[in-house]
DNA sequence: CGGACGCTCCGGCGGGCACCGAACGGTCGA
DNA sequence: TCGACCGTTCGGTGCCCGCCGGAGCGTCCG
């Protein structure tokens, strides 16, 4: 696939925003998606199919419905990388692709539930990602050299957690840094990000609000956050 | 900038073959670009105002010329990472704008001399650039950590070179993985990257061949090479 | 000073594509 | 088994945009 054709894959608003909705990492109904961007649900087949084509995602079919995600790791992080780039860069309005309409990302940040907690493809975001982040740095579990790297102390931190060494194993970065959309600060992704959400999930740390990408801290994760990492997580 | 503003502008094979003319680190006069493309000058002309609009180009004008560069590292390191995503991503021919015509970058390996050395925005690439990274990791300059990083060795080795450590501070990561076009493995980038190909046109181990990004390894580049790296250049 | 050159603006053309509504088939629940 | 629902396919429409050629403007050089 040339550089052209994986721009123009997202060149989009419409395809634009069904990527940006899949970065939480959560498997969406194709039907779900043409209603988070308001368009027709044969507009979002059409669209869908091209993505999956094209690589960017995966589909999965179940009876009457057809589950889209993000095609892996990798691909999300391309995206939150080109996200990453596109907040820094100028807002040209011109009579481009770019016209801002009512379908942007804006909308995400507008719930408070969201700018609290959330996932970010497989990992935590929001203001409890970033403190989470934080914190992991204050304490030596994580280091920021030219680039963030999992210390010997932050993996037995990780063990303690019940996340064995071999789960971070592969071809992933072990820890990277994930640019904050609404804290505009940097939380934790890679291999070990995802672990660590995934554990917060089976201690029941954190738990889905509806069927959003908000995240709600329940009495045990605040508990056990406060403990383990010195975090104060407001009811 | 929306990420669909942002991909939308590399999402044509035009503007695309610009960016990628430009991330040789040169600044191109628009008329090159045109022919470089194989588009007219007035349809060149359009796509570049574009560009630069967006943020993706930086001009600058002098004379009857109109000389263009990407607008920084942070621009061609985002370029890189799609190139490097799009590598990856599986071909699909399919009716879409990825019609893999002879403007590709393919043509960029056709050229020996380019596969031999060449710059890469800022930095030395090519068989010869991952020679030297070969040889920096070989010898601890650089470690591998989930990511690269100078080590202090690496440090004393540049500024045995005369680069100082004031010019590694900043914004920019100071080594940074980049993947080779031609190669297809890593080469080094980043302030320290970018440190040595500056110090290697200065003392004159490499020169540029014509106007291109191809570049030639000078009897001295061989010698000191060979002498501070172990790397044997042929002639 | 005149011509060559580099670039830009303008008008026009053609194709691609985003979008929709309607029709259809497959799946699930009553 | 029948109806509700989900998704896809197919025409059709309108718009955007990539492209060109030609005119115009400024710059450089002989």
């Amino acid at each position: 696939m040339s550089l052209a054709g994986i721009a123009g894959l997202l060149a989009d608003r419409t395809r634009a925003a069904f990527c940006l909705a899949l970065l939480d990492g959560r498997a969406w109904t194709a039907g779900e998606l043409a209603r988070h961007a308001g368009v027709s649900p044969s507009t979002a087949s059409e669209h869908l199919s091209r993505l999956v084509a094209g690589g960017l995602l995966a589909e999965e079919r179940q009876g009457r419905h057809r589950y889209l995600r993000l095609a892996g790791p990798d691909t999300a992080t391309m995206i939150e990388d080109l996200c990453s780039y596109a907040a820094g860069a100028p807002d040209v309005p011109g009579p481009g692709a770019a016209a801002a309409g009512p379908k942007g990302l804006r909308e995400s940040g507008r719930h408070g539930a969201e700018a609290r907690a959330r996932t970010c493809y497989d990992h935590l975001a929001g203001r409890l990602g970033v403190a989470v982040a934080d914190a992991a740095l204050a304490r030596g579990l994580v280091a920021d050299d030219a680039g963030l790297v999992l210390t010997p102390a932050g993996l037995d931190w990780l063990a303690g957690l019940g996340v064995t060494a071999a789960e971070l194993k592969g071809s992933r970065p072990v820890v990277r840094g994930c640019l904050d959309w609404t804290e505009r600060r940097t939380h934790l992704a890679g291999a070990a990000g995802a672990a660590l959400c995934r554990r917060a999930f089976e201690l029941r740390w954190v738990e889905r609000i509806g069927t959003g990408r908000a995240l709600r801290t329940t009495p045990a994760g605040r508990r056990d956050l406060r403990e383990l990492l010195g975090i104060e997580v407001p009811v």
